[in-house]
DNA sequence: GTCTATATGGGGATAGAC
DNA sequence: GTCTATCCCCATATAGAC
């Protein structure tokens, strides 16, 4: 308290830590999930001894679900359908590319989601309701494209479900995609190119075809 | 050895408790990957003790290894493109049938395929060239369509594992898919009607929308 | 705030009685 | 083949000196 007026240097050096610990338990949960990481890996990533960092955190579980909470909350926040768009493409594209690059940028971050969905969503239980809620959003404008005749009858849900799988792809078979199809990391270049041919893919995958001179069409989908 | 002339119930015996292993790790690995896992918790899913399952495994480790083998195995036998078939629609479909039910059927066989890639693939070091390989195949058919203008111009190694990533993820995800579409277990409707969104999504997406009256079209894509 | 030392429990794996 | 008991290591977490 009283070596520290200004309040500054003490907190920075403090938020510091935290920081590396942040990142260094995204990298351990993200690989081996929660119950195949170690505080002590954690904290050697992190630079710090194994009581240093339980001195950090309330522990093991707290940190993990810190930590998952971030991600829904970033996604909550970043990767929405832009309101002040309403043509599908613009949309659809804008989307794609904010969840991919998300993928990007931060797949630990992203895969330590996919690897608690992977051990049966325990930890997921009060987020379900609130992700449902979500895609209902965007499953009303969809449906109102199809109505207009701007992209054909589909399963809206399940179209918004394949969009994520494809973009989260990215950051969990990180991996995978190295290996088949060469590093793209830090390419730019690359990952316009994968960006443009997933956003095509959609698309062209939602796109009416031979749409009947002008009648109105009826959601075929019935689930 | 005196007393199993016939060398049948023994046999059999032992067969039917390395099943049961077999089942038990499975559901194990793919919910807590290889870290996460514990013999005791495989023993006690297979309804054994830890030691008598230490007495049918060479360790935990080769336990994994043989699994890991098996996903392999099974996807380089059954996930395949049908030689005896030639158009896209026909290959495509067959192919995205084939893979979905494994996802349906299998989804912990599957899911210790993805955890072990989110743990940095280290085990399937040796399973990326045969991979690799395999995609060629396949990429090679996609090519030839689209220089007979059968589909759009595409990045055909991309749209193999677009394919892939929206067939896997109704294996890895199917918690998510079961709270945010309802569950889908052994429903043959349903099941259908996932098929059939999945495959009208992939084949609109390669489709040539306005094919120039007649005349060779070159690939674009040049990764 | 940071360290060493330690408490307590669970991990993989085996010995050896039955 | 199956059990109990055990070895040895590593896990989470804390106590207490500095």
């Amino acid at each position: 308290m009283m070596n520290n007026e200004t309040g500054g240097k003490v907190r920075v050096a403090r938020e510091r830590t935290l920081e590396n610990i942040h990142a260094a338990a995204i990298a351990e949960f993200s690989e081996k999930g929660f119950q195949g990481a170690t505080t002590q890996a954690i904290a050697q990533r992190a630079g710090i001894k194994k009581a240093q960092l339980h001195y950090y955190i309330a522990g093991k579980e707290e940190l993990y679900e810190e930590l998952l909470q971030k991600v829904l909350k970033v996604w909550g926040d970043i990767i929405q359908f832009d309101p002040t768009l309403s043509e599908p493409e613009a949309v659809l594209s804008r989307y794609i590319r904010n969840k991919l690059s998300f993928s990007f940028d931060q797949p630990e971050l992203s895969r330590i989601f996919t690897s608690e969905v992977l051990s049966g969503g325990h930890y997921l239980q009060k987020y379900w309701p609130q992700a449902t809620q979500n895609i209902v959003g965007k499953e009303n404008l969809i449906h109102q494209w199809i109505v207009e005749g701007k992209i054909r009858p589909l399963d809206a849900r399940l179209f918004i479900m394949h969009i994520w799988a494809l973009t989260q792809y990215y950051a969990d078979f990180a991996v995978q995609v190295k290996h088949m199809y060469g590093n793209f990391g830090g390419d730019t270049q690359a990952r316009e190119h994968i960006i443009g041919e997933v956003t095509t893919l959609i698309l062209n995958g939602c796109k009416d075809f031979a749409p009947p001179p002008s009648q109105g069409r009826e959601q075929t989908s019935d689930f």
